[in-house]
DNA sequence: CCATAAGCGAGACGGTACGTCCCGTCTTCTG
DNA sequence: CAGAAGACGGGACGTACCGTCTCGCTTATGG
């Protein structure tokens, strides 16, 4: 049957993916090789080379395939509560392991390699970005933000410093740290009376 | 003569160096490789070796060497102005070759290689990082910023939205862009009346 | 129907067998391979692999199928002239394109493989062996051979030379060269007055 | 020292021939593998390929090496018995192992490799050539030979029927039957009264 | 002012991994 | 229901670099 073909295919393509990842968090990326995780999956490498097209294409998928961002953006209807609790949740899923450092070394390779470079944002970064302008947007429309506030940038601010102390500075992310930019965009961001 | 020593030493240094640059540019850092640098600078694979511990090292020092922040910050009185003027200058630098794409693939490689990742900070990062905030305290003494004002999340607010450009989304990096930045940051930084 | 069906497997046996000749001839013996036949002849492996053992036993196949030694063997009553001509259909067969280095080939392949060699010598060597045996047997009861010739090393003689420059020294396979060694055989040959 | 490092070198050379020859006797030269070669021998494959162009020209070097044939040919006045003397040795090192697997695995190869063919001929079939010829033509000038006999044909009586049985037929070789070759090449051989 | 050691180019070396090819087996789907 | 299509685990290929290691050859003082 058609489906215990899928179904095949699908478990050495998830067995190939959850190794990868064991391996990475054994050896981290830079040591990760095909041939080793085609011998500890116990697979050809060529099954492996029959499904993606060079390590930091299987790196990308087995990372984020258990992490795409969920669908739907928090509305509680208070703008403030809302990004904070988005960013908290950013905090705790990149500023520790297990995917802390995964992430970081996949935003390394993706530096060297468009494709991942590519593949990155369109399933993990802008999905995240797009939400989170729509929901500055609501709350814009129902005057919760100052009209001429600046989205995109809103969004950035959001997202820039986190990553700036993810890959940049490398000092490790906290709560406390993200609480303090919000407080900073919030300052700019309230309709001025 | 000792002289003659060390600036024989250092010639070679410098030319080892530039290869690097060059092989970078045409090949790209993940295709570099210390056999080629060595086999067209014409030197033994060993006198790289001796210099530097790993293609990582060799390539920051490549890399930062020809582009140390330079020691001032301008201080024309006129904060607004200034951060703007330093906004611009980086934009410039990093976000069009040369020095871009060496750059961003520098940052890459300092996510698999601690090393790497604590001699930009050191070298790049924390000088620049130091003297803005050094800059914004000023200001803040003298009455320009309100008191209360978080002045390295403001540092961060600059930097982080523009590495999430370069790193991240890769989007061009434009001075338009990090005008608008500016912009949502000086809402929240002047002193409200 | 049976008859449609067996037609049907013994084309596909001949459009392989064919396909492998003409493989064999563009890329050599060596550079054979099974995968290669499969496609070109447009054929699952599997359907090769139910008719031959191995990628020897193909090119044996192949190549004896359309060489087989015929049934008889010239008998005009001239021993020396039977000879002659036997041996000379052997050097324009043997000697050049297209069966030559085909047949070079399968020598070089019977000595890895016995099964190869085997059959090599029940299809090809001992028929041609055993008729000229018979026809010299044939003479020396006609007394055109001393009654103590050897009748055995006499086949050997025939065929070693020619053996001896077709696989060991590699130069071209001549008539001349073979008269010579007939030459040589005949002193030994006739019975003496 | 210079001698350092050329025993050094030769000492590897030496040791991979050695690995050569075993693993050859052991799975035979079909499945002898580079790969299996260098790991044996404690060695990296890219110092075997430094050494030799491919699998061919190793088993060559490493099959002849040890043999290579001596410089003289035995001259005891006696054409006869000198012929009969070099036939046998040859029967004694051909005929059984170690040296005659491995060499109709040689002259196997050589079908598939010309580099090999060439090899084989100058360093093993040539120069045994040239003396039985040189002997042959001794016992000419010396009237033992009839002067217009063939020699090279005669060497190649000598050596063709062996080279048949030992790649053709297949058939042990045996001291009985080179003596029936040299009965009937010394009938046609001997100068008639 | 020469002996001596340090730096150097060259590249051999044992390794690891690459990405490819083909093996012979097995499964799936199609004509 | 035989056969094409091709996925699969496996093994080897020949190549590229890794980082270490001699090896002679400058060359430049320091005894």
């Amino acid at each position: 049957m058609s489906d215990d073909r899928l179904t095949r295919a699908a478990d050495r393509t998830q067995a190939i993916m959850r190794t990868t990842l064991e391996l990475a968090q054994e050896v981290g990326y830079a040591k990760l090789s095909i041939e080793a995780v085609a011998a500890r999956t116990g697979v050809g490498k060529h099954t492996i080379y029959r499904r993606w097209p060079s390590k930091g294409a299987l790196f990308l998928d087995a990372v984020l395939t258990p992490n795409e961002p969920g669908l739907h953006y928090a509305d509680t209807g208070d703008i403030v509560a809302d990004l904070r609790q988005q960013i908290h949740a950013a905090v705790d899923l990149l500023g520790q392991p297990p995917l802390g450092p995964l992430y970081r070394a996949l935003v390394g390779e993706a530096q060297h390699n468009p494709m991942v470079a590519a593949a990155l944002n369109e399933r993990f970064i802008r999905p995240q970005a797009d939400r989170t302008v729509a929901r500055l947007r609501r709350a814009q429309e129902q005057g919760q933000l100052s009209s001429e506030f600046d989205l995109d940038v809103a969004m950035a601010i959001l997202s820039g410093p986190l990553y700036f102390r993810l890959l940049i500075t490398q000092e490790p992310l906290t709560h406390e740290y993200v609480e303090r930019v919000l407080k900073v965009l919030l300052a700019g961001m309230t309709p001025r009376p």
